[in-house]
DNA sequence: TGTTTATTGTTCATCTTTGAACTATTATGT
DNA sequence: ACATAATAGTTCAAAGATGAACAATAAACA
């Protein structure tokens, strides 16, 4: 039996994934330069984003959205609390619960933080045509779907 | 001044993109679960994989492949060769570089971890046509040649 | 109602990753 | 040749991420 014959970088499947994650991987790591003038970490302004688009979310809402654990958030949030950039209110409803929601300077901080964000992305994706860009966001979404419940 | 109007989240390209992320997340993710039972982590995995690809490779020839740092090369690898999955050895002419090779023991590990990995990306990448599929690995190398050097 | 089960958030120990400082070796330039 | 630069790898301390165990609260159900 020979391996060679099914190596999986015979297939084009798995040589173009590499190609998604690595260009990932980099766009990251490019970003977490960007962002550290305004000291900011990718994972700091996934939160932040996250609670501008959905104010008052609960911290166990985020870390789902975040695909991180709990305890992941409960150690992210003091700091941007701490910097004044965030709220945490208890529901009133449910004890359990505590709401999250920016604060103005939280929301300052996102502008500017989005605007290095957004010019990383339009220079990655600027070199696709609308159609192809588009494309891709659709098939990403699938395989998000397809693995999210995996 | 209305920020509204310029939201990334109106953007395309950074909707697109987002989605790009989160299908590169969930997928280590699930990939970090399913290499579980072959005690063997995403990292991991990449080593052996660039090992099998580009046999005698030094230490930092692989860090720049896996776009990290050297020191994370430097405390990732003595457990694997600890396992007996890789050997590294001091180069003749260059006495400050280490040459890494896989054993046989690291390469009938990794085909058994690239089966696992394989069909995870067919299980992503199979709601593409093929030629959707290279049309994202084309783009995203673009990408990778782009922020490479920025 | 009262008991059991689920859920939310926290704590903590562990593992990973990172970058700066360090040693050893090679390259460069005068 | 000799002094200076650059390079490969290591060490170490600090920061991040993870999951299991836990306390408080709410939900389910007998």
């Amino acid at each position: 039996m020979n391996n060679k014959q099914e190596l999986p970088w015979d297939n084009p499947r798995f040589r173009n994934w590499v190609a998604v994650a690595r260009a990932c991987h980099v766009l990251e790591r490019t970003l977490a330069i960007k962002l550290a003038p305004l000291d900011l970490k990718p994972a700091q302004l996934d939160v932040l984003m996250n609670l501008y688009r959905h104010p008052g979310m609960s911290q166990h809402d985020l870390a789902r959205k975040l695909l991180v654990g709990r305890s992941n958030i409960t150690m992210l949030l003091p700091q941007l609390e701490a910097r004044g950039l965030l709220r945490r209110e208890g529901d009133e409803k449910d004890k359990r619960i505590l709401r999250l929601a920016l604060t103005e300077a939280g929301e300052a901080l996102l502008m500017q933080a989005l605007k290095v964000h957004m010019a990383l992305i339009e220079k990655a994706m600027s070199q696709s045509t609308p159609e192809q860009c588009d494309m891709i966001g659709e098939q990403m979404r699938k395989i998000y779907e397809v693995l999210k419940e995996a």
